[in-house]
Order: structure tokens, then C-alpha cells, then sequence
DNA sequence: GATGAATGAGCCTTCATTCAT
DNA sequence: TATGAATGAAGGCTCATTCAT
């Protein structure tokens, strides 16, 4: 049982450092093995493929992010109309700090999850979170008009090129290996950054 | 003559589409010619290897991109500190909607290159284009402080993550296929974002 | 374990049939492990090329020749004067008759190295062969000259393709399976042919 | 015409080069023709394959070489047995030397029969020309016994492999650019040598 | 549970040769 | 006579996966 465990974690070590090299379709799984010391039977004996080692190495954090996202907006959407404009900003710099110190703690995970899953299931994930931000958000603007704050309506293009660029800065912070405390000031600078551009972009003031 | 044309058009035409399905490591060579209606040899007679066949369709295009965005960092850079920090926006404005229109001209080379690059020499493109847009923002914003311009300085980990999503944002047009009007639309409407953003975190006026 | 076994001794037993009949370049590997009965994959589970193949089969052997072949010429320089000359002739015997017992115990091995090594690192071994016995020729002629033997000096070109000739002579007997007992036999009078030779062209008694 | 014959020169002089250093299984005629400038519809209207032009730039020589080898060998069996015995040498010294002048003169196909012609019908010819040999000095032995010269049989292994090996030695000159007088010392020395070891090997006066 | 030899389809590439023009 | 695009078999090699032990 223990060894048990060492062989796992082993391919578990050694897969990772592959995967993250080469990607998920350039990974070996014979060298992994080879590397981690093991027999291929003996992987065989924990996955059925390459993919389900993949997923076993991603699917946590690819869950947990998706339904702590997906959580962060229901709770969000179920606030008060009054709440929702007064606690915007503060909901989002809490998941953005939320979601970088769990990405921390789980650091090899999440690296793979955003640049190694070419070829996986996993390969939009991004552009999934993309999507679902950009509807929370029209969400958010209904409430913002029934509140009697006037928008300029935003282009759906130009919307979504936006969320995609700042979840890309947001996962750069992740993928370059951006010191922990600098990288809760980068969020914070986001945040205003954003904050400012939208509000450029829609005529009013954000919140 | 017509048929040596037809056979290479075919080819292309099937590489691209392959390429842009399962990025450069994953599309086959033998399915491209089958499919293409050809023989390996026949493809031999053109490119010497599936690299070559990639930079022929790849090539000019980042060539042109790397080439014009260098040249017009250049020439910006060689404007009179006054003309800089004048015409800085207008400058941006009219590289990005430069770039657009020969990359809707050029539109599957392209894709290709934004979106099938890896295992290629390609594969880095964004990120150069990173580094040197922020070099030469560092020297744009050692003009603005000459000129009197108080400007905070900027955490370089910000500047990264937030150039990179910047390139994601523009890029994602031409990947995703957005209408060349909305496109353009999309431009100056990031343009007005990111200068609210950049205002906002560096506490000044943009220009 | 047996099984593997077998496959490999297929595999090696087939080998050197292929490259007896079409050398290191002309044979085929996928030739040798159809005629094998096994796959290419079950190939290069023990090998890693068509070149480590070979150099298992011809390695042994080309080290065996080459360090003893050194070894009789560093103990024989390392002789007094007197007993260089004293022990030359049959010093040569003994090295030759026991190259010759070794290559017949190794035989197949031997022929490959001999007959089809073109294209490897093998293929110039009886010409580094040649160039050190010219020069532990040239060592022991400078001993004659100083005990007193007086001998002409001899043309280098014919030294060395007189050299070459006789390692072609010796190595015919191995090529072209000629029976342990009459090879013998052909050595001493090998022995006997050369030393009237060089003494005929030396204008001298060689020992 | 003279365009044509330039073409085929071309053609000629470039697979010269090509044979020579990668043999001809090695040798890649996509790189003659491409290297000579040529067209491969152009050097099929020439030759009919690989093998033909091989066999156009070596054949003139090995023909001339097994004909005169022949010639010689024919014009001494006619001789009385008196002469036989009386001309022997001079005859041997002669044909060296004529085959020699005919090397020299024709210096790169020579050198291609002799090094390039594994994988085609050429590759034995020294073994041909060593079993010619053979049994043309069978014969003379013959002659001698009748005319009371008495000699040692010899054994037949021993008789082919220093046949073998002498005809290295003398192919060895062509092989490595030995300057012509040299190579001419060579030969007359190699006679001498050869002469004292068959004669130590009969137990007689050669001649 | 673990072994690791074996599978066999698939990879990119090179070859001598053909044939419509 | 010359072109050169096209052929297609063959080359060495890697892959994820299977299975008898």
C-alpha cells in the first residue's frame, strides 16, 4: 500500500515535469514510465490511457476552479440588486484572490491545466470561464439598467476579446511564476485597470 | 504547369486546414496528401520536410507582422519627444488597424500562426512581441517623465501580464473571426480602455 | 525469459544472415525482424537503431582484436633489444594463431566485421590495423639499426600496401570459412612467404 | 550533340564524384542529376537506371583489365615450357606495369571499380581475377614439374589467400594516389618480395 | 498488483523510376 | 532530347496500448 503510493506518485511527479514540457500531445507515456522507473503494466494498472493521467492530474483543479467560478457568480446573481452594484467590486477582487491562492497551493496542476492541454478536453477551459463571465456580466448590466444607471452598450466582440485578454493576464501570473505577494498586487492593479476601461467604454462610472 | 500549381494549391489548401485543426505536431503529413489526392513524393517535390511546408505558410505573414510592428516602434522612437507623447495614441491606433486589415487579408496564414505554432519556431511569436512593446513603453514613459509627466512607477510583472492580454484581446479577432467592421470597432473601443486603464494604475493622464 | 530470449536470438540469428548477404547499409530492418517472425516494436525494445543492432552483433569482437592486437604490441616494445629480435618472429605466430582461434570461436561475428561494415564506425578497422603495426614495424626497425643490422629502408607506400596485403591475406582465411586446421597451416607459411620477402627487400636476414 | 555530350559529362563527372564516396548503393541519383544540373527525364534518356550508369563509367576499365589479364595469361600458356620458365618474371613485371599505365591513365573509374562497386555485378572482380590467377599458376606449376623442377605442393587455401592479398597490395596504389614512379618502385619491389616468399615456400629457386 | 515483451498502426522522409508534355 | 511533377514502395523509428505470466 505503500509502495503503492510511491509508484503513483512517482508517475505522478514524472508526468507532470512531461507534460508541462512537452504538452499533452508531445508527452511519452513510454518515457514517462521509463523515467518514473516503472512498467507500463504497472500504469496500466492506474489508468486506462495516457488522457485519464492527464485528467487525474488536471481534473481536480479544473473542477474546483469551474464550480468555485460558477459558485462566486450564483451567490453573486442572488444578492439583492442593491448589493450586487454595492458589493461588485469586492466579489471580484475576492474570487481573483481566492482562485491565485488556490492556483498557488496547487501550482504544478494549474500550470498544466493552462498550458499543457492542447489536445484534452481541457483545452477550452479558458474560453468556457470566458463565456460564462461575459453572461454574468450582461446579468450584472440588466440589473445596472434597472437600477437607473445608463450604459452605452458594449459590442459582443469587443466583450469577449476583453474577458479573454484579462484571464490571459490574470493565468500569466500563474504560468511565469509570479511571486505570490506581487502577483496580489497585480490583481489589485487590475482591478483598476478594468475598472477604469470599462467605465471608459460605457460612459458612466463602474460602481 | 497548371497541374504543378493545382497539386501545391491542393496541398495547402488541405495543410491548412489540418494544421488549424491539430496545431503543427498533430496534423499528419501522409493524412495532408491523401487526403490532398497526392503522393508523399509528389509533396517532396516541393517542401523538403512538414517544417517547410508550416514556414511556407506561416513565414510571410510573421514576417510582415514582426517586420511592421518593429518598424513602427522605430519610427515612434525617432520622433521628437513633444510628437511622441502627441501622437503616441494615434500611433498605437494606427498600427493596430494596419495590422488588422493585412491580417484579414492574409486570413488563414493567419490563424495558423496564432493558433497551430507549437513545435514550431513560431511558437513564441506573442511573446517577443511582448517583450518588445514593453521595452518600448519603458521608453516612451523615460520620455513622459523628461517632459515633467509624474507617472507611479509600474510593478513589471503588471505590465507583463497585462501586455500579454492586450495581444490576446487583438489577436482573438482575427482567431475568432469578427467581423472586419466590428473589428476595427473593437480596436478603438480597446483603445479608449486601455488608456482609462493605464491612467488609472499609473495616476495620470495617459496623454 | 525464454521467450524474450528467443526473440532476440530471432532477431540476432537473422541479423547476421542479413547483413552477410547486403552489408550494414543494404540490409533492411524491417526485413530482419519480418523474416524474424516479430514486430518492430519487439525490436526496439532491445535495440535503439539499426546501428546499436549492428554493434552488438561486431562490438565484442572489434574490441577483442583491437585491445589484444595493442596489448601484443605494447609487450613486444616493451621487450629488451635483444629480445625483441630474439622473439619477433614467433611473437607474430603466437598473435596471429590466437586472433585466429578467437575469430573462429566468434566466427560469424568476425565475418560481419570483416565483410559488412561499410557505413559504420567499423568500417576502417583493418586500416587502423595497418598503420600500427607500420609503426610498430618502424619501432623495431630502428632497433635492428641499433644492434647492428644493417637493412635498406624501404619505400613507406610499399610498406603500406604490402602491410594491407597481408592483413587482407590473413583476414581471407576467416572470410571464406577455411578449415581451423589447414588456416593454421596457412599462417606459418604466411610467416614463412613474409619473412623472405621483407628480407629479400630489406637486403638483410630479418631475424 | 554538343550540348548533349555537355549533359552527359556533366552527368558523368559529378556520379564519379558521388560513387566514390558513398558507393553506389549509397549514392543518390536525385542528387547526381540535381547536382549535375540536369533533369531526371534527361539522365533516362541517357541510361536506363543507376545500374547502366554504373556501369558506363566502369565497365570500359574492367574489361580492359580482364582482357588483358586474360591476354597475358593466354599469350604465356602458349609459350614453349622453356620460355614459360625463362619469361615468367618478366612477363609478370610486364603485365604489372602495363595494367599500371592503363590505372594512372583512366584513374577515377578505376578507383570507382575498385571501392564503389559493392551491390553491383563488378563487386567480385578481384576474386575473379585472384581465381584466374590461381589457376594459371597451377598450370605453370605444372610446367615446371614436367621440366624437373621440383616444388612443395602448396596448399590451396594458402595459394588463394596470397593471391588475394597480393592483388590488394597492387590495388592499394590506384586506391590511395600513390605518385606513378612510386607506385612503378612499389610494383618491382612487391615482384621481388613475392618472389623470395613463394620460392621459401616451394623449397625452390622461383625461377 | 506488477511485469515488460510484444503489438502494429503510424510517424516523417528518401528512393529509383515513369510519363505526359 | 529534355522536362520535372508524380509515383508508391521502402526506409528507420515511435507511439499508446495489450496481455500472458
Amino acid at each position: 500500500m505503500s509502495e503503492e503510493k510511491e509508484t503513483l506518485e512517482k508517475i505522478h511527479r514524472i508526468a507532470e515535469q512531461e507534460f508541462l514540457e512537452k504538452g499533452f500531445t508531445g508527452a511519452s507515456l513510454r518515457n514517462i514510465v521509463k523515467e518514473a522507473g516503472v512498467t507500463t503494466g504497472a500504469f496500466y494498472g492506474y489508468y486506462r490511457s495516457k488522457d485519464e493521467l492527464f485528467e487525474a492530474l488536471v481534473k481536480p483543479h479544473a473542477d474546483y476552479i469551474m464550480n468555485y467560478f460558477v459558485k462566486v457568480q450564483n451567490e453573486f446573481s442572488d444578492l439583492s440588486k442593491e448589493d450586487q452594484i454595492a458589493k461588485m467590486s469586492g466579489y471580484n477582487l475576492t474570487f481573483l484572490n481566492d482562485m491565485l491562492e488556490y492556483s498557488y497551493s496547487h501550482l504544478t496542476g494549474m500550470k498544466i491545466l493552462l498550458t499543457a492541454a492542447t489536445g484534452t478536453k481541457y483545452e477550452n477551459m479558458i474560453h468556457e470561464m470566458v463565456e460564462i463571465e461575459i453572461e454574468s456580466t450582461h446579468n450584472f448590466m440588466k440589473v445596472m439598467g434597472q437600477m437607473g444607471y445608463k450604459a452605452k452598450p458594449l459590442n459582443p466582440y469587443f466583450e469577449h476579446i476583453m474577458v479573454s485578454g484579462m484571464f490571459t493576464s490574470y493565468f500569466e501570473l500563474i504560468i511565469h511564476d509570479v511571486p505570490y505577494e506581487q502577483a496580489k498586487d497585480c490583481i489589485s492593479e487590475m482591478s483598476k485597470f478594468n475598472s477604469a476601461g470599462w467605465a471608459a467604454c460605457m460612459g458612466m462610472e463602474w460602481l
